[in-house]
DNA sequence: CATCCAACATACAGTCTGTATGTAAGCTCA
DNA sequence: TGAGCTTACATACAGACTGTATGTTGGATG
């Protein structure tokens, strides 16, 4: 049949438009600030009108939403992309660390993820989306350090939540110029200092 | 000598009216979010028009600004205010936090401080507000228990960064109904595993 | 193939922000 | 003390934006 540039199925159409969108919306989003993208400047972007946008998407911040999912998404991804599944719990907790902070280096997200997020859609809806994607496995990897004895039994959900508020933060100062290897100490820093007993595994080198 | 109806002197006038239009922005912003209060909602609290907020405040952003530094000054004076100055290094960050989270707890004030703070000021501008009122006593003890050797010497800037941005998840988490008795306890482990030796119960505390 | 409905485009109403202009009251200094 | 300047506002205006209501076209469906 036909493609391209030619008819479409409905379906076809809604996935492509609200594609565009999401793209559009995210590139500016990313580039400004949420409060600072209007939706015209967004849908001339997408090369489509605000009737587009309005007909997918209830309102501004539910496009804001789907662009947050699927910058979570796409962090996820990239977190469990680059960690080998085969360490030890603390090797794995540092890895992934390692691959969070460097996904958080994509312009504009910690922007998008950290602060017009929260404010925008509330740091309820943010949990809600951060426990779906990323902060499941490091919620996993705690519990499976705790479990294994290398670290102190404490609530899960406020251990998760406060690591990843420190990770969050990190992302945020090394962004802004600060030394990525300080804050690096200090998260493993903080990571190790919940073992009851001094990390044994490996104690190579200070990592200065 | 003028009395309060009749005239007054400029600086007066120019004193009151900011006072007005601070107390009732705080008074909305903390109701409702930023985005959502008008410059129109604010003047009519205030009992003041557009013209004399423009006066006084560059825009409404910079009235925020004025609002925030408030508030965080409010939230410094909560905290010193509740700590007794002779307490040990440990005890004394415990005090902190309890104070801090107890001052957080203040309606809307999270919202403010925390998600729209960051989002419309920035991180960096925010950060600077901190580090002038409440992080300066919190990297101020954070620096004496190292210095007293009761904690592993790590960057101070980092550290007090990180833990900061901790304590600002448990005071969001707490409003939002979590256990506050559960992220007390973390926060207090994650301070805890910083000193090389596990402060197995409450040390007796040699400096007064 | 006639009908229905989804996927848009266009037009409109209301609100907001920031600025420009006008005015009355304080302040300064001869 | 009063003429002139400046401060502290109030009013009016321009531009932009958001959300909705309405119109139109083309795909799906019996």
């Amino acid at each position: 049949m036909q493609q391209g540039s030619g008819r479409r199925s409905n379906r076809d159409r809604t996935e492509a438009t609200r594609a565009d969108l999401i793209r559009a919306a995210r590139k500016l989003f990313t580039e400004k600030s949420y409060a600072e993208t209007g939706t015209p400047e967004i849908v001339a972007e997408a090369g489509v009108t605000r009737g587009a946008l309005y007909h997918h998407f209830a309102d501004k911040q539910a496009l804001f939403a789907a662009v947050v999912e699927q910058e979570a998404a796409s962090v996820a991804a990239e977190i469990d992309h680059a960690s080998p599944p085969s360490l030890s719990a603390r090797d794995a907790l540092i890895a992934g660390s390692d691959a969070y902070l460097a996904a958080m280096r994509a312009p504009g997200r910690t922007r998008l993820l950290l602060l017009d997020g929260p404010a925008v859609l509330g740091r309820a809806a943010m949990d809600e989306i951060d426990n779906r994607y990323g902060n499941r496995s490091l919620r996993e990897g705690l519990v499976a350090a705790m479990r294994a004895q290398a670290m102190t039994r404490l609530p899960a959900e406020a251990l998760t939540a406060l690591l990843a508020a420190a990770f969050d933060r990190a992302a945020l100062a090394i962004e802004a110029g600060a030394s990525a290897a300080d804050y690096r100490a200090v998260l493993i820093a903080l990571m190790d200092g919940l073992s009851p007993a001094p990390p044994r595994s490996t104690r190579p080198a200070p990592s200065r």
